[in-house]
This record gives structure tokens, sequence and C-alpha cells, in this order.
DNA sequence: GCCGTTTTCGGCCCGACTGTTTTCAGTCG
């Protein structure tokens, strides 16, 4: 049984859930939560390091006792300490904890007082009142423990980007209407782009006497009103995405944007180099005593620390103040950088829009380029191309790029790659396109070893261009296909081939670890579409955001470059 | 439990809101 990062940081998070109901120092148990988020965000597996007998101790945030406990996890899929604290506090309570008014103080009064275990056990108690008879406990939050544990059943926890991005829009743009209201802007997971939101946090300026905290509440949308203060409420919307909304001066909004935007763990680290200055740093702004020195901006709040400003995408605490210290942030990719899109589908396969329609909205964009990449034969239920209709497509594409259409298309295709590494179309016809893009669309299920082998082949074939997708997942609805994908990026480097940045909202694959690891070894990344019709060139922001938290920069970006200078990058493999 | 050019002990980010507290604890971000 492979044990993954994603599986230790699991159990390290359960000790800590443990060890706050069990009370214990809370310093200890941010230790655990920190090294669970240092072995997600690795971009190599905790048992490879192992196995090359690497010290576990180099990693942030990892001493002696953890790197021990890491080795049990890893070793036997436990550590004696977890078990002692299973036995000593109920497991499940756990559970109890992610329910929005209930931390460890409540939960472990509900576990003696009542014998509460489990969120049935905590459902039943609410619905019978016996709850709000405890002291500490009132008839609201007992109603508000009900409402969650109902709603819960069908709801998801978090948001994808592109689905939060909609709701956001409309509240930013509603709340901008408010009288005496300055800056409005969404803060948060939302604005480091990360691929899911858990809830929004909208920023906003206003005059003292401005009616926004009213007119947030008041929202259509609004489902309930969680709080409702001063300077900030939090409201949940009928679609259940929560919001908060904070208000300060046009003195603070710097200061403010820059606490609320996050992360936890950047800004810890930022107060942090703020408090060896002498200075003190909230969402008011920075302060020498009671004086404030910085604030009205994001970037004088980083210069009050010495530091330039770093872009939300980067602010994870993953070695951007080592890199904003020694000037070496990097210029990050920008929408308006991509120069085409080498992934887009017509109504020749599943497309809806037919070639001259995309190619049209393509140039729209200002693109100088579009590389047409329909399905190939194996994906029968889109009508994928065979080679005969493939090559038909091909004259189809002459026709048109003699038109001059003010773009040029570029012949791809997205062909299958078959279970044993094959590619779907013969190498005869692939050495007539301009690309091909490769894709896993089927045996999902492969061992870690098959799944690698077959990709590896794949990549071996003379024509391969780009690794579409490349871990094949569907955010919160499929995971991603068991592959080693190092092993794949350090094949790309040899191969000369690219990985690509899916941008459709429910892939994102590559994710951004692999983003950054695709740069350092030199491997290019192509941000696509993968459109399947005119309106999904829009997603290529979210791609943009998804490579930027890979601290990509254009030149790490194969459609970045002009036509001219992509061409002989594309020859190389063909 | 981690960490260190103020180092091996003593710190570790900080404030708002809610409910039930009659002066503040718990939770959250």
């Amino acid at each position: 049984m492979p044990v993954h990062n994603a599986d230790i940081a699991a159990k390290l998070d359960e000790i800590a859930d443990l060890l706050e109901i069990e009370d214990a120092n809370p310093f200890r148990i941010r230790a655990y939560r920190n090294a669970a988020r240092t072995l997600r965000d690795l971009s190599r597996e905790v048992t490879s390091l192992l196995a090359q007998g690497e010290d576990l101790t180099e990693l942030p945030g990892i001493g002696k006792d953890l790197a021990g406990k890491i080795e049990d996890i890893v070793k036997t899929g436990t550590t004696p300490m977890l078990d002692e604290h299973r036995r000593a506090v109920p497991p499940t309570l756990v559970e109890l904890l992610k329910i929005p008014g209930l931390g460890p103080k409540r939960v472990k009064t509900l576990s003696r007082t009542l014998g509460i275990r489990t969120l049935k056990d905590l459902h039943h108690a609410a619905r019978t009142g016996r709850i709000s008879a405890l002291t500490g406990f009132g008839e609201k939050l007992e109603r508000q423990i009900l409402h969650e544990l109902e709603a819960r059943a069908g709801a998801e926890g978090r948001f994808k980007l592109a689905t939060a991005a909609q709701y956001a829009e409309a509240l930013v743009a509603y709340l901008k209407a408010s009288p005496g209201v300055g800056r409005v802007v969404a803060a948060g997971s939302y604005r480091r782009a990360r691929e899911t939101i858990g809830d929004l946090d909208i920023l906003a300026t206003a005059r003292a006497d401005s009616p926004v905290m009213d007119r947030f509440v008041s929202y259509d949308e609004v489902e309930a009103v969680l709080a409702h203060g001063g300077t900030k409420a939090t409201v949940r919307l009928a679609c259940k995405l929560q919001v908060d909304l904070r208000v300060v001066g046009e003195e603070s909004y710097g200061a403010a944007l820059q606490y609320f935007t996050g992360s936890k763990a950047h800004n810890i680290v930022l107060r942090q180099l703020a408090q060896q200055r002498g200075l003190k740093v909230n969402e008011y702004g920075v302060f020498k005593e009671e004086r404030r020195v910085a604030g009205q901006t994001e970037e004088s709040v980083y210069a009050a620390v010495g530091l330039p400003w770093i872009p939300p995408e980067l602010r994870e605490n993953r070695g951007e103040f080592d890199a904003a210290r020694e000037g070496r942030l990097p210029q990050l990719v920008q929408l308006g950088d991509l120069r085409g899109d080498l992934h887009a589908h017509t109504n020749a396969t599943d497309g809806r829009n037919n070639l001259t329609e995309m190619a049209r909205t393509a140039r729209a964009r200002g693109f100088e380029y579009l590389a047409i990449c329909d399905h190939s034969q194996r994906l029968a239920m889109t009508h994928g191309l065979d080679a005969k209709r493939l090559l038909a497509q091909l004259d189809e594409i002459d026709r048109l790029n003699e038109t001059k259409p003010g773009i040029t298309l570029l012949k791809g295709i997205e062909v299958d790659i078959l279970e044993d590494g094959r590619l779907d179309l013969p190498d005869g016809v692939l050495g007539r396109l301009d690309l091909v893009v490769a894709a896993v669309h089927s045996h999902f299920n492969l061992s870690r070893e098959r799944q690698t082998e077959r990709i590896l082949r794949a990549m071996d074939r003379p024509h391969f261009t780009i690794l579409a997708h490349p871990s094949g997942r569907l955010i919160q609805e499929r995971e991603p296909y068991d592959v080693d994908l190092p092993r794949l990026i350090r094949q790309a480097r040899e191969r000369q081939c690219f990985l690509e940045v899916n941008a459709h909202p429910e892939r994102l694959d590559l994710a951004d670890a692999y983003c950054r690891m695709a740069k350092e070894e030199g491997v290019l990344v192509s941000i696509n579409s993968d459109a399947h019709s005119v309106l999904d060139f829009e997603n290529l922001r979210f791609g943009v955001g998804q490579a930027r938290r890979g601290w990509l920069e254009p030149t790490d970006v194969l459609n970045s470059r002009p036509l001219s200078a992509l061409r002989p990058l594309l020859q190389r493999t063909m």
C-alpha cells in the first residue's frame, strides 16, 4: 500500500485535531498543521525521499520528532503517538470540529456531558434540545448546528474557482454601486487563484456613513446573515457560498487587502518580519508603537519590512519571502502574454463551433495562432476523427489559412494514448500535423507503474508534442490517475516536448506544484483552453492563474512565444 | 513541536464577532 504525501498529511492533521480537543499547547498543534501543509505542498513523494536516504528534517517545520513520526507513518500507516491519542479521545470527535461554531472546547464539553461522539449523536442531541440546555451553549448555536448538519447532506464544501468567480464578480459589482463606497475587491484564496475556494472574502473601503454593510446583508442572493457588525459581516448565499465583507478606511486599504488575501502561512511570516523590525502589522496598517507608518497600499506594507510587493498567487509561504529578499521574484506570466492557444476543438468532434467561428473568436482575442486539436477515433462518443476525416480537416485548414483570416490555424489533434502507450493514429498521419497533443481518456485505474510506463512510451513516439491534462483529475469529481509525474516531467525534458496546463475550470491540470517543478526542470508548459466552444477561451485566465501559482514566467510558457519562435520548438518534436 | 547572526530556552500573529458572559470565552479567519 503506497503512502502518499496527502495520506501522511491527513494523519498529522488528525493528530492536530485530537490534540486540540485535548487542549494541548497551541504551538505544538500548529507544528503538526505546518508539517501537514509542508508535505501537501511537496512536489516529491516522502516515500521516495526516504528511499534515497534523504533527511526529512531538511524540510521546513519538520524536526527530529516529526521526521520520526512521518517515518512511522510511511512504514506502518500510523504512529504510536496517534494510536495513543485515538485511545484517549474518541477519534470520531474530529468530525465535529468541522461544524462551524464548534471548536475543541465545545466538542469536549459535548462529549463529556452528553456523550456525543458522532455527527449522528450531535444531530439527535440538537433536535431534542439538549445542546441549548448546556451552559456556554444557546438556542442560536443549536439552530446553527442543526441547519449545518441538514445542509451538509447535499452541499459541497468548496467551490471551484470559476464557479466562485461568477458569484464574486456579481457581488463586487453590486457593492461598488453603494453610496460612499470606494474600492471593492475580492481577496482571500480567490485572489490567490486557488483552484477551489472555501469562502469568499470581500474587502471594501467606505466612508463611515456608508450603508454598504446593510446593502451587503440585504443582497437578494443572501440566504442567511451569520454575523452583522459595523465593520464585518458574514452571509451565506443561496448557493451556500459563505461570504465575508470587511470594511476599512481608505488609509488602511493596502494593509487590509494584504491581510485578507492571505494565505495565513504567508501572513504569519510577514508579521514575524515586521516584529523583527519593531513593527506591528494588522489589517489597519503597519505600526511603530502607536504610529502608523504604512498601510494605504500593499506595496507600502511590504516595503515596511524591506520587501518588494509579492504577487498574491505566490503568497503561500513556499519560498516567496526568500525570493523577494534576494530580488528574484518571478515576473509572472499574464493573460496578455499568451500569443495563441494550442488546444481547441470544433464541431468536427465534440465542439460546438466550426473552424471559421473558432478562428474568428481567437483572432478577436488578439491571438496570432490557434491549434485545432479535435479528438481521435478512439473517443467514439465524441465522434473522434479517423485518418480520413483528419486529413479532410487538414485540407479545410489549408483553405482557411489561404484566405488570410488574420490568424494562423495550426494543424493538430488531441490523440488518445492507448492502454499500451501507442497513439490512436499512425505516425504517417501524425507526421503531417504541426503538433500532436496526446491525452489519456481511458484506463484510469492502471497501477502507478503501468500508467507511468504507458505515458512514457507515448512520449517516445516520434511526433508527440504536448501531454494534455497530465494528471487526468477533475476537481472534486475524479481523483488524478496514479502516475509518477516527476518522472514524466524529466522525460519531457529529455524528449524536448511539453506539458499542458489545461485551463478548463474542472481540470486546471497541471496543478501548481508541478508547474513549478516543470519550470525547475526547464520544461515549457502550454496554457491551453481546451475550448469546446467560442466561449471557452474565457477560461484561459484560470489556466494563467494556475501557472502563476506555479511561479511561471512568460519564458516558461510555450504559447507566450510568437509563431516564428513557436514553430522551431514544435518541429523539434516532429 | 519547531527554531535560532538577539540560538538550546522561550518564544511562537492578531483582531472581530457572537452568545450568554454580567466582564468574557470561544470560535473564526
